[in-house]
DNA sequence: AGCCACAAGTGTAAAAGATACACTTAAAAA
DNA sequence: TTTTTAAGTGTATCTTTTACACTTGTGGCT
């Protein structure tokens, strides 16, 4: 097939999948003690190699499917790293993705069976090479993006809680947020349709719960209405039962 | 070198740039005829492949200034474009960057020598391969990017008039903007120095000179100030001396 | 049965920010 | 001297964002 452009250099083009996960109000990665060598147990990404007739895109899939079994992901190409010695095994560029998931619809034990773990982001343990760099700007890209779009949903379960969506953006941008604002803003979208259950486990009164319309949202996009959630200055909330006179 | 990862594919490894310059009110990007088969003769952005030993962005700069001459340049990653079948000559990946050039800077005719073209945006000719795509991607990036961080000075000649600003923005953003809202927003960044000079080509009256104060924007940028210029919803101006009673 | 503890749920007023808008000024050209 | 052209300037209205505290529902405890 090469016929053309004979003479250049070829690469091995690796992936690594950055695995954002929210559990027990806290963001979390998968993260994995490596199998082979060099650097054999460390902790790192999930990772693998581009084949021949696939996309990268498609590569990320198949990666994240062999290494956890789940399929059906919200994934997004982040960046390529390519220092020449990233990788002290040889000279690869890599190009990293980050994934989004819904931890709570799978197994929460295949992570394990893999022997994946899921790891508070603020508890991350130092990874191999420039695994550390990637995480890194994967948050900012989430961030950003959580902004703009409404990925956050991917990481919830289909049916959710107002106070679970909350804390979620609040784990991702890293402030508290005040309940009322953030309510009125996110149902002033109207993309939430509001169920009939509740969900007890937090709470005696127990809160309703929500499901993300995503047909709406996609019929608003074609519209031109962009999503937006100004989840900027979040300030310590004061004032709620603390004194009693 | 190549010890571990031994049995993986290894891939081509293309870049391409996506050069946009600003010139007479409007921005342009560099094309250019291609000198190589397959598609030689046809309208391709600048590229090539990334060699041994340079990382990505050493590769891109390197291929901007072999074919422009031109160095020291504003440049970023934008995306890997990697469908299987993306170019007839051979399987490739190909890394697409955007570079900002100030073209008044610059000998105008450098890019003749080249063999290259600066053709108005909204006038391009189809493009080879997925370049078009390319180009489609990395002007949405560039008004994502130029709306939170101040790169629009990076394709306008050090000192610079507001009118010239305002018009760079409007390009950029496809929409009409109101002068005294602009200047405005602008000059309350504080990271305007207007310098005692005018330009006059453009007008009898001429117009002060401005430069962008990079120091400035460094440190407050360590001090968490964010940049945002909110260019969404312009509007057509009207009631200028357009009636005469 | 009643009380307590706990998180869910709810509205409004003040402040800040964004928008719309029209005339004056400077200087070259006629 | 007049005309023409684009540069330059301030304010009032509207919109959006922010700050803030009490009531409700329910399970568990006594």
């Amino acid at each position: 097939m090469t016929r053309y452009y004979n003479g250049y250099e070829q690469h091995l083009v690796a992936l690594d999948c950055i695995v954002f996960g929210f559990d027990e109000g806290e963001l979390k990665l998968l993260v994995l003690k490596r199998k082979f060598e060099p650097a054999k147990g460390e902790w790192s990404l999930m990772g693998g190699f581009l084949g021949k007739s696939e996309s990268l895109d498609e590569a990320a899939c198949r990666i994240l499917s062999q290494l956890t079994g789940l399929s059906n992901i919200y994934m997004k190409q982040l960046l390529v790293f390519s220092d020449v010695a990233r990788d002290p095994g040889a000279r690869t560029i890599s190009v990293a993705y980050y994934a989004l998931i819904k931890i709570d619809e799978n197994d929460r034990l295949l992570a394990e069976t893999y022997g994946a773990e899921w790891v508070p982001i603020k508890q991350l343990p130092p990874l191999i090479f420039d695994h550390s760099q990637m995480v890194e700007k994967a948050l900012e890209a989430l961030r950003r993006r959580t902004s703009r779009e409404p990925i956050g949903f991917e990481l919830l379960p289909v049916k959710f809680t107002l106070p679970q969506l909350q804390s979620l953006y609040e784990s991702i941008c890293g402030e508290l947020l005040d309940k009322r604002n953030f309510r009125k803003q996110i149902l002033e979208t109207g993309l939430l349709v509001k169920l009939d259950e509740k969900e007890k486990e937090s709470s005696k009164k127990g809160a309703f719960l929500y499901k993300f319309d995503h047909n709406k949202y996609n019929s608003y996009v074609e519209k031109g209405f962009l999503f937006q959630l100004k989840v900027k200055s979040g300030h310590i909330i004061k004032g709620n039962n603390s004194l009693q006179v």
